[in-house]
DNA sequence: CAACAATTGTGAAATTAATCACGACATTCT
DNA sequence: AGAATGTCGTGATTAATTTCACAATTGTTG
């Protein structure tokens, strides 16, 4: 909606930025410098200056930044005044640990309902979510747009032709498998197995030399 | 140790290309084109070709790569010949997730022990992995040097402090901490709520185009 | 109030990664 | 065998991101 000039990468660190921000802010501190901001991140502060600049001047020379400010501006900027509603598909251990997860404390996203093919886990409540068996995703999911995926990667891509239909618009896929969807859907891929085959890879081949470099 | 020319981004998508050949492979398929593999991994074919060209000429011009060839060499170059041990910290829902991951099926690395803070967990097997209460760290753990994080946000730190002591190389860390370690140590950060997140802020200030490009 | 210290915001440079586009060669077809 | 087709490997280009480095400005101190 705004100007999308704000580059990727920049866009994926804003949630970062936001929720130390709110630590800071709950400690009581009402100004932080890129330095500080730096080490608790593990972000370079060059980098933090240059993804808040294309925000505008939010900092003060020979200062740096108010907090407050801060993270009223971010909080306007990540839509942070609304709830986000999502919902969860595949109640099971990894699925499990989403419910119990508090995403309304600092990202005001709401995990609204999830859904299960196992009868036995209907009808019951995680956490305050209400499971639903997954033959009743057509009729209790609407007006949902981003969904998480954490069910067996045989599943996936009959669920997902579902979802599609369902008209979502965002996944947050956990199963091995690269979904094919429209071009208007967008699908983060987070693969447990490949990311810690690459940190196992990465141990290796490269030996971390002066400054290590931190990724995710 | 080998040459360390191939760029991060490269040797993040190995693992990826090395679990779609290993499906392949078990459909009996024996060749395959850059063009195939791009529709099956989300990735353009172009830089698959060139990701494959870090490692030599590992195709044939006009008939594409051998499945069995491709993948032997990939099993060599991501020491998938030995087995890697890592170890699990906290067994709750998330951790629970992984002792049931079958790592060992494509990637060679097997989950040889939890340990967790809750004495009722310890002394138990999940999935055939041993269970040990976190206060036998420092005698159970010896010789492993990746470990993966999933605890609450408050232990981080101390118990990174721990495993730093311990000899550790790797952390996949699943905590919001962003966590202090010595420069030699490597860190990869897998934070959910940043995860989910970021897609909804992608979803909307960033309307895709034609072309959906899929990230992780 | 002047000197000092701290810190932003940003051009410019450097680095890293993705993409284009095409010559060369292997395979398959007629 | 010759023609047509498919596909790789890669030089060159473009795009994206990070990092350097410093003028400008603010707060602080004596």
């Amino acid at each position: 909606m705004d100007q999308n000039k704000i580059p990727q990468a920049t866009a994926k660190r804003l949630p970062l930025y936001y929720r130390f921000l709110n630590n800071l802010n709950h400690q009581g501190k009402s100004r932080v410098s890129s330095k500080e901001l730096s080490e608790a991140v593990k972000v370079d502060s060059a980098t933090i200056r240059r993804d808040f600049s294309y925000f505008g001047a939010l900092g003060k020379k020979g200062y740096g930044y108010n907090v407050e400010y801060l993270l009223g501006f971010f909080r306007k900027t990540l839509d942070q005044d609304e709830v986000t509603d999502v919902a969860l598909i595949g109640v099971g251990n990894l699925g499990t640990a989403f419910l119990h997860y508090n995403f309304m404390k600092n990202n005001n996203i709401r995990i609204k309902m999830a859904f299960d093919t196992d009868k036995d886990k209907a009808d019951a409540d995680i956490g305050g979510v209400p499971i639903y068996h997954i033959d009743d995703l057509e009729t209790e999911m609407k007006e949902i747009k981003v969904v998480i995926l954490t069910i067996p990667a045989s599943e996936a891509e009959g669920i997902t032709g579902r979802l599609v239909k369902q008209g979502i618009t965002g996944i947050l896929n956990f199963t091995p498998a690269r979904l094919t969807v429209p071009h208007y859907i967008r699908v983060h891929h987070i693969d447990l197995a490949v990311e810690l085959q690459a940190l196992v890879y990465f141990l290796k081949h490269y030996p971390l030399e002066e400054k290590g470099e931190l990724n995710s």
